[in-house]
RNA sequence: CGGGGUGUAGCGUAGCCUGGUAGCGCGCCUGCUUUGGGAGCAGGAUGUCGGGAGUUCGAAUCUCUCCACCCCGACCA
């Protein structure tokens, strides 16, 4: 490709809506434009990248046995209502009408059209196991839309979903894609790592999850390294403390803390570390109880784990804390030094108030704190010395895993220590089994020739977040330096003076010919520009292999070879370079 | 949806507090020069100052309102 005959739009200043360092690249390299939020136009430049990770996709997914469909990307609601997801998806859900007023959606997902496909279509135990995927635009109404295209609204994504007439051959196939998942990331040229996943919204029993690696990673990861366990955090256990609750050896006190309100301020205030205090968390079940959530100062809530115990919470109000506590937020706790009272209101209208105990729910690792400090119920009072058993009563059924594992906690396989990283979430494997076949009523016919729900499997890839995982994970001051699989082009010629030098008009031209016939992508700049201009394009661009002519190499022969990631160029006879080039691909 | 912030030319920004004919850098167009790391000189084009309403003789600037976008939280590939 000559520049001259294709389309390259660089900025030299990335647009102030961007943060993230890919967004800002993708934006400055001309990958994307913006339409709206959420809503990005692939460039020329992008849709080539887009197209390499497709392709690396669909050739993996057919050797392991996917078969390629395409489903439509408007879904008629009826199918949606067969599930009951029609309402349970809710508002991410780009819900349309037709002309006839007849309810549509922009598909989020297809596991009702495929499912209805195969109720259609397979009829025998004979036809299984299958396993058809498509590469299709997406459409989810994210509430907040973010990171250019890592998180849009409109996206590409790979679906896949497999059918079967037993849960064994759904385990196989499962594991034949987290293979193959695997296979795609590693041929990107991808840093990931495979977890273990809450199974979220599609339901199902066995998940993983695959992340690029990257700081700015959405997800937080628990990993083991003397072992092979690795989770979300969202999901990792948080194992009980191996030391059993110390002996109480101080009196409770209540002691004056004004203006001490977060457990950092009082950790300071008691000159502790955070872990000495009790850190009380207020939430309102979905049946309006409120609940008193304990954990050590220094760890975090899960939410899932939480939810997972609670059924749906929130978090309880400031008017509701001091309704049920009788204080600010900064100084509840769970020991009753008063009675807790609520108002309310008798049937006859009168206020009134009732007293009641509040239910307590304490982390693994908060049951075994002793001497502890926490808040007092009483606003600008602490209590120190502060144990379960004597001055708080708190039974087995009570502890929970509530919290979110820190590094150095004990891997739940008991071969060593936790330590964390975080990653974007590219690709997802569930394990559906019926969920969907029994909604929707797909069956086949088993050896004895009655009717039986498949089991079912899906597998996702975002392939568009790929393409910014890629480039979060590869860049430098210079721009995107994204693995040679996936970028536009392999290699770029730089002639200097190409207006001006017939020599140099020659070589570029001729080189451009014996790279593209040898069915390498080149990018010939052609544009006439000055020196700098073409190289930090190219660098910006992300162009793996760059081969500069000029004049004065020329004089001797010589041309300038250098790698995206080289520190610099080194000089190699012009005879030379394609097969170079060609070494490096 | 809750909290915070920003909207001035294609991009980045000054001006706003204290109202008085909208400025700069980059980019773009023309010409000449230049050509190994985002050139120099000369000339030029481009703004409903996010929209609407209001206050005022006069609004980018003050007030109200709507909208868009970004950031932090609950969702997910």
């Amino acid at each position: 490709m000559r520049v001259s005959q294709f389309f390259i739009s660089t900025l030299k200043e990335a647009p102030n809506e961007a943060e993230l360092p890919s967004h800002r690249l993708m934006l400055r390299a001309g990958y994307i434009r913006r339409l709206s939020s959420g809503l990005y136009t692939w460039m020329p430049l992008g849709l080539r990248v887009l197209r390499k990770v497709e392709a690396v996709v669909r050739e993996e997914m057919n050797r392991s046995g996917g078969i390629e469909l395409l489903m439509p990307a408007v879904q008629p609601a009826e199918l949606w209502q067969e599930t009951g997801r029609w309402e349970v998806f809710g508002p991410q859900m780009l819900k349309i009408k037709d002309r006839h007023d007849n309810q549509f959606c922009f598909g989020p997902t297809h596991e009702e059209v495929i499912t209805d496909i195969a109720r259609r279509e397979v009829k025998s135990y004979r036809q299984l196991p299958l396993n058809f995927y498509q590469i299709q635009t997406k459409f989810r109404d994210e509430v907040r839309p973010r990171f250019g295209v890592m998180r849009a609204r409109e996206f590409v994504m790979k679906d896949a979903y497999s059918f079967h007439s037993s849960f064994e051959s759904l385990e196989q196939t499962y594991r034949v894609m987290y293979e193959t998942y695997s296979r795609i990331f590693t041929r990107l040229g991808l840093q990931f790592r495979a977890v273990a996943a809450d199974t979220g919204a599609i339901g199902g029993s066995g998940s993983h999850e695959f992340h690029v690696l990257a700081d700015s990673g959405e997800d937080a990861l628990a990993f083991c390294p003397d072992s092979d366990y690795a989770a979300n955090v969202e999901l990792a256990e948080a194992v009980a403390p191996a030391q059993p609750r110390a002996a109480a050896t101080q009196e409770m006190q209540k002691v004056i803390t004004p203006g001490q309100k977060t457990i950092e301020e009082v950790a300071a205030f008691f000159n502790v570390s955070a872990q000495k205090v009790l850190k009380a968390i207020a939430v309102v079940t979905h049946e309006n109880e409120f609940v008193l959530l304990l954990l050590r100062g220094d760890h975090q809530l899960n939410e899932i784990k939480a939810g997972k115990v609670l059924g749906e919470f929130r978090f309880a109000s400031d008017d509701e804390i001091r309704q049920h506590m009788g204080c600010r937020a900064g100084y509840i706790g769970p020991v009753k030094t008063l009675t807790q009272y609520a108002k309310t209101t008798l049937p006859t209208g009168e206020p009134t108030t009732i007293s009641y105990e509040i239910r307590i729910l304490a982390d693994r690792a908060a049951a075994t704190m002793s001497n502890f400090i926490c808040g007092a119920n009483d606003d600008g009072f602490h209590l120190t010395g502060v144990n379960f058993g004597r001055d708080v009563q708190l039974d087995e059924a009570s502890v929970h895993d509530l919290r979110n594992v820190v590094a150095g906690d004990a891997s739940p396989d008991g071969k060593g220590t936790l330590e964390l990283c975080r990653g974007i979430e590219v690709g997802h494997i569930f394990q559906l089994r019926t969920k969907y076949s029994e909604a929707l009523q797909a069956t086949y016919l088993d050896e004895n020739g009655k009717a039986q729900v498949m089991e079912m499997g899906c597998y996702g890839i975002g392939v568009s977040r790929i393409v910014a995982a890629a480039i979060e994970q590869n860049f430098d001051e210079r721009g995107i330096t994204i693995p040679a699989g996936m970028a536009p082009f392999q290699v770029a010629i730089a002639p200097i003076g190409i207006k001006k030098s017939e020599a140099v008009r020659n070589a570029a031209e001729q080189l451009y010919k014996e790279l593209s016939a040898a069915g390498i992508e080149v990018l010939l700049d052609d544009r006439d520009e000055r020196p700098g201009v073409m190289f930090a394009d190219l660098e910006l661009i992300g162009i793996p292999h760059r081969i500069v002519i000029g004049d004065r190499g020329l004089k001797e022969n010589n041309v300038e070879y250098q790698g995206r990631r080289d520190e610099a160029a080194q000089v190699v006879p012009l005879q030379e370079v394609a097969k170079l080039v060609q070494s490096k691909l």
